[in-house]
DNA sequence: CAGTGAGCGAGCTTCCGCTTGACTT
């Protein structure tokens, strides 16, 4: 028997299908070894020595592997190709207590699920490239020793329980500096001018762009008196057309759908976080609808391509064919090409054929259908007309344009439709005369950079190649758990006080570190291990001198506890004492009546009593009120009659519904309630709060 | 599932990147 093991059991599944009785296919589960969670790990004294351990989570399955292994012919580690797959197959021959340099251990590696890739890789079997598993070990370490060091200074600086970290630190840093450009921005005013004009043949617009041959710039025209000056000398101008230049235009398709694209478009289009849209991917992967989805290649199997073609032609015909299949390539120079792109398993199956749970996934198949059917189709064709007016006054000579577009053919738009702006214009000659109708000025406003929303902050942090496709959703979250930012009506992130507060404190002690090249340079090093041109203990070291030191002088330098201080409020204390909460009982049982205070904590600002610590009574600065149904009625506590319902937040960031009479009343909640007394094991229907607002990612 | 603050100095918080189930009143 020979054992082959990949990363994923649905993987692990599918192999099996194509591989005779001889093989066992079984899955890791992701890494199998980590350094321990309670403690560093790493010894700095002697080489920054890792101490691995097989958490709790793994035992069960790397005990049942060992079993397999120890019965095995040959144990075939057939895990990613890229730096965490080589370093979890390395990992597995020392949890297995294997030799990686014995005869029957094989390394293999495939990049398409199938049965010729698989015998194809079977056939030329390699070792483990321990230069590749020490970059990997040099990452590791090297984010263990940056998050485990910098999160304890957070502790005694400000407030316990806070964290930072390459990834998560860069991401509140972009944040927090979008809302300070926010801030600083003080609009300009611009003004326009659209003219309208009648030719013989109908009516266009054109708008003013030069002014005795030099271009307006966008804040040209700076107020009313401007606009008007030149709207009175365009009244007694002459206006002709000069010139009409004719052109085709043609549109590409967009790359199938990565990762990050793919949590994009599910933000933009289906009003989804990137944690939803991978929680949908993930059913759709493990029934066997689509490929693997975290991956950062627009990879597509000869395969995919060929079916492709196949199901183009049957369902949009034959002039939605093209030649020569679309290849794309890879933007990032960092990407780890061990999976395809994410496209459907079997492009065969349209979204209408393929049977599923929920709806949703139909919705996210869909996306993901279509998003790789279009790259196969040609090109979007369209007419574009741009026309020159002029325009001459006594003293002075002014150039207009009008710009017509008209779609030609849909091409790929046929299965990927896409918002474009199609605009006639009349059948117009050259030196044509015009008739001038109407001058209209506009008056308009520059813009603040927008905050960022989950799409455009993923989009930006992949631009800088910083964090990975299994991690972007993870990363949003954190820095919410944290509660370092928050999503505003509109779902875009807004920091918080606290969130304000780490960055400062980071951006201004560790700059290197919330540096946004950072993870650039280090990947750059990394490279190096990798390809045995440095030893991985000495890019460690290299990087943890200087931090070491740095880190001694700010815990000297910075004071402790630098949390905002308190602010003072004219509301008066109305705890007795016997009421308050069971966690929290006060010393005193009269009435306390000293006057509250605002203080900072790791949740935000809250009100607490001045007669802290023998007082502990503390109220959340909102307003105790409920929330309100369809009708605007606050919603009843079902369960007691006599609270009102409250939305609630979590220690994880996660929200429910309780009722204002906690803890006289223990009702509780994930889905908002009706108000309804509850039938018995009914299911609460699951509300859904969807926003009017088109996401564009910057 | 119902935050938060200080300190007796108990025990604990924390990183990034692989992967899925457990946990759901």
């Amino acid at each position: 028997m020979n054992l082959v093991i990949v990363e994923s059991p649905t993987k692990a599944k599918t192999i099996s299908k194509f591989l005779g009785k001889k093989y066992k296919i079984e899955s890791s589960y992701g890494h199998v070894r980590d350094l321990p969670k309670s403690k560093l790990g790493i010894d700095i004294e002697h080489n920054f020595e890792p101490h691995y351990i097989i958490p709790v989570r793994a035992r069960k399955n790397v005990n049942a592997l060992k079993k397999l292994a120890a019965k095995a012919d040959k144990i075939i580690l057939a895990t990613d190709e890229d730096r965490e797959g080589e370093a979890i197959a390395w990992h597995l021959t020392q949890a297995l207590g294997l030799d990686p340099n014995k005869n029957n251990i094989e390394r293999i590696v495939f990049h398409e699920i199938t049965e010729s890739a698989l015998q194809h890789a079977l056939l030329s079997p390699r070792n483990i490239d321990i230069n590749r598993v020490n970059a990997q070990q040099a990452r590791r370490i090297l984010d263990r020793l940056v998050g485990y060091e910098l999160s304890p200074f957070l502790w005694k600086k400000i407030i316990r329980g806070l964290s930072a970290g390459r990834v998560q630190s860069v991401a509140l840093r972009l944040i927090v500096e979008r809302e300070e450009e926010i801030k600083k921005f003080k609009a300009d005013e611009y003004w326009t001018i659209d003219v309208d004009l009648e030719a013989k043949k109908g009516k266009f617009i054109a708008s003013l762009n030069k002014i005795n041959g030099e271009s307006i710039t966008k804040l040209g025209i700076k107020n009313k008196e401007e606009a008007d000056k030149i709207g009175d000398s365009l009244k007694n101008s002459e206006f002709k057309i000069n010139e009409i230049i004719k052109k085709e235009v043609r549109k590409n398709p967009l790359p199938p759908f990565i990762t990050s694209t793919l949590q994009q478009e599910g933000s933009k289009k289906l009003y989804w976080s990137a944690k939803q849209t991978m929680m949908f991917a993930q059913r759709l992967y493990e029934n066997g609808l689509i490929t693997y989805m975290r991956t950062d290649s627009v990879n597509l199997s000869q395969g995919s391509l060929d079916a492709a073609r196949v199901t183009i032609e049957k369902e949009f015909g034959k002039k939605y064919l093209i030649d020569e299949p679309r290849i794309f390539k890879t933007k990032s120079r960092l990407a780890q090409e061990a999976h395809e792109a994410i496209r459907p398993a079997d492009p065969a199956k349209t979204p209408d054929e393929i049977t599923v749970e929920d709806p949703k996934e139909k919705k996210l198949y869909e996306l993901i259908w279509r998003r790789f059917i279009s790259t196969q189709m040609p090109q979007a064709i369209f007419d574009a007309t741009s026309v020159g007016v002029t325009a001459e006054s006594k003293d002075k000579n002014y150039e207009l344009r009008a710009n017509g577009n008209i779609l030609k053919f849909d091409g790929f738009l046929k299965a990927w439709p896409q918002k474009f702006e199609e605009h006639e214009l009349p059948e117009l000659k050259e030196n044509e005369t015009l008739k001038l109708d109407e001058i209209k000025p506009e008056q308009h406003f520059t813009e603040p950079p927008p905050r960022y929303n989950e799409a455009s902050l993923i989009k930006t942090l992949e631009s800088f190649d910083i964090g990975r496709p299994s991690t972007y959703a993870p990363t949003l979250s954190v820095i919410q758990t944290r509660n370092y930012v928050q999503k505003n009506e509109a779902r875009r992130f807004e920091p918080t006080e606290i969130g304000t507060l780490v960055n400062k404190v980071l951006t201004e002690h560790f700059p290197q570190i919330v540096d946004i090249q950072f993870t650039a340079k280090m990947e750059e090093q990394l490279d190096n291990v990798a390809e045995g041109k440095e030893k991985w203990q000495r890019l460690i070291g290299d990087f943890y001198g200087p931090f070491a030191d740095n880190l001694k002088k700010k815990y000297e330098e910075v004071p402790d506890k630098i949390a905002p201080p308190p602010e003072t409020t004219d509301e008066v204390c109305d705890c007795t004492g016997k009421n308050s909460s069971p966690k929290s009982k006060c010393v005193h049982d009269d009435l306390c009546g000293k006057p509250m205070v605002i203080k900072t904590g790791r949740f935000g600002k809250f009100l607490a009593c001045s007669g802290f610590p023998n007082c502990k009574n503390a109220k959340s600065l909102k307003k105790n009120v409920g929330i309100e149904n369809e009708k605007g009625e606050r919603i009843k506590c079902s369960k007691c009659g006599e609270g009102e319902i409250v939305r609630k937040r979590t220690k994880r960031a996660r929200f429910f519904y309780g009722c204002t009479r906690y803890p006289d009343c223990d009702f509780a909640s994930w889905t908002k309630p009706t108000g309804e007394k509850k039938e018995e094991g009914e299911e609460e229907p699951e509300v859904e709060t969807k926003e009017e607002n088109e996401e564009t990612a910057e």
